[in-house]
DNA sequence: AATGTGACATACC
DNA sequence: TGGTATGCCACAT
């Protein structure tokens, strides 16, 4: 563990504002890896092991799912971390993705 | 070094 | 965003 690539990507998922949720592939492109979508996830995994405290929730699936829901301890813990911020969560769908979709490129200027 | 893996993305039906 | 198939690449063993 601790390789720069999950760092990198921890980095970036913790200045996700609250209330905002963001994509792998949208890490992944920020990080100048953007065939490497599946590794944010890997990535999201690994942060369990990791003393970092990283808002994995606020990443989903380029359609807002809550696709890693199953990984967190308890599996509606995502949910209820979303909606705690005032992110609307129904079916495991994050409501109205495209207006909470924050992307590193745009917010964190492109790099 | 080779192989297996995966919390995705894309193309297609 | 219904379902299936394939590509992708960093990481663990």
């Amino acid at each position: 563990m601790g390789s720069d690539f999950f760092r990198d990507v921890w980095e970036v998922v913790c200045l996700v504002p609250p209330g905002r949720v963001t994509t792998y592939g949208a890490i992944a492109r920020y990080l100048g890896a953007a065939r490497s979508s599946r590794m944010v996830g890997w990535a999201m995994n690994a942060c369990h092991a990791s003393s970092a405290q990283v808002p994995a929730h606020r990443v989903v699936n380029r359609v807002g799912m809550l696709s890693g829901k199953v990984h967190f301890d308890d599996p509606d813990r995502m949910r209820q971390l979303l909606e705690a911020e005032g992110t609307e969560v129904v079916n495991d769908r994050v409501l109205e993705f495209s207006a909470r979709f924050w992307d590193p490129m745009v917010e964190l200027g492109l790099e």
